[in-house]
DNA sequence: GTCTATATGATGATAGAC
DNA sequence: GTCTATCATCATATAGAC
């Protein structure tokens, strides 16, 4: 009796697996409790054992899409150090992630438009509160004379948006599969953040 | 018979004008044919009389909310002179648009989520095409060390993210209502393109 | 061109057997 | 804990009267 049956404890965490990519791909609104419950293997029924409706589940697939992604983000900026080397690491450790794990940017982007503000609001509170002070804490130290939270801002979107709009600029001329590498992306923002457009080129330095 | 009734002709403009708040706030799939009869003052089948079926009204809703809106964003970036003027008047100009219009702005989010990629596609092709390439081909000609798209990509997030992540921003500690300023905004940017965080304060110049 | 009425199916959620 | 069966409601879309 001192072993449980591993399999038991599982089933909860199986449905938030198994449904974190559903919803990263067609949202809230487009994912069915039949679509979750035939991604696991059950009938939609069993999914009220585990969760008390749709909203609930969703939120608990969030959180734990996010859980141990946004933690060791955080500790990157927390480290001592050289401000220039601590920013570069974490755009870097950044564009890693969002290139490895798409869901994890979908998800995010989801969020910021969904238009249920107290869901919205349990959001922000799991998920982004503590990055985006840990990141505009940091700001302050990196720029003293900017607007913290505005650099907060254009650092993320810097990282952010060449891969939120990949699924676009594949139609787009001039686009190539070498222009979505994690580590030339940081490298381009570390160096239009440190020098901006003036500074040496980054194809010839 | 010369003078035709005013009325009669704008029926499918006034659905389209409807719409669009609507697809803006919830997306494609959480707007159904019954909420935008109900905005318009009509009963659903009077819908598919001006359109085949949900998605082309969808698709024209788009469409109808970016003509006149790109154009002129495009132009700022055509025309002659000093390069950093023209760029610092089209990030202006922009972030003065969707301060103003956030229901445009949105709709780009949905479009960049959208998981159909035959609809995504024709999003793309009437309504980002034109004004990206415009952007990238001034990229180049502002500074012809860089990778031109990707330049363009950072142009366009450092604009829009502001924006973007107002809605969760709100919840955040540091943020203030002066920080939606869309030409403090377009300072801020500039100055970062110019010279990155090493330049001159722009908050104590 | 808009209406009423309806076909047809998907949706979130629940009751009760096992 | 999961199943079958089902409810009530909502969805897109159509047919045909006016």
């Amino acid at each position: 009796m001192a072993e449980k049956a591993p399999k038991k404890k599982k089933m909860r965490e199986e449905v938030l697996e198994r449904s974190v990519p559903l919803f990263a791909t067609v949202g809230f609104d487009g994912v069915s409790m039949r679509d979750i419950a035939a991604a696991v293997g059950v009938t939609p029924a069993a999914l009220y054992h585990h969760f008390s409706d749709k909203e609930q589940l969703y939120l608990d697939a969030v959180g734990y899409a996010f859980e141990e992604k946004v933690g060791p983000l955080k500790t990157l900026l927390d480290g001592g150090g050289n401000p220039w080397e601590r920013i570069e690491a974490f755009i870097t450790r950044l564009a890693n992630l969002l290139a490895a794990e798409r869901d994890f940017l979908r998800l995010m982007q989801w969020v910021l438009l969904d238009s249920d503000e107290r869901r919205q609001r349990s959001l922000v509170d799991c998920v982004f509160r503590d990055l985006f002070n840990a990141l505009r804490d940091f700001a302050a130290e990196l720029a003293p004379g900017h607007d913290a939270h505005r650099l907060a801002v254009s650092i993320i979107g810097l990282v952010l948006y060449p891969f939120e709009t990949q699924s676009v600029r594949r139609f787009l001329p001039g686009y190539t599969h070498q222009q979505e590498d994690p580590e030339a992306i940081a490298r381009h923002i570390v160096g239009l953040l440190r020098n901006g457009l003036g500074g040496i080129n980054e194809e010839n330095p």
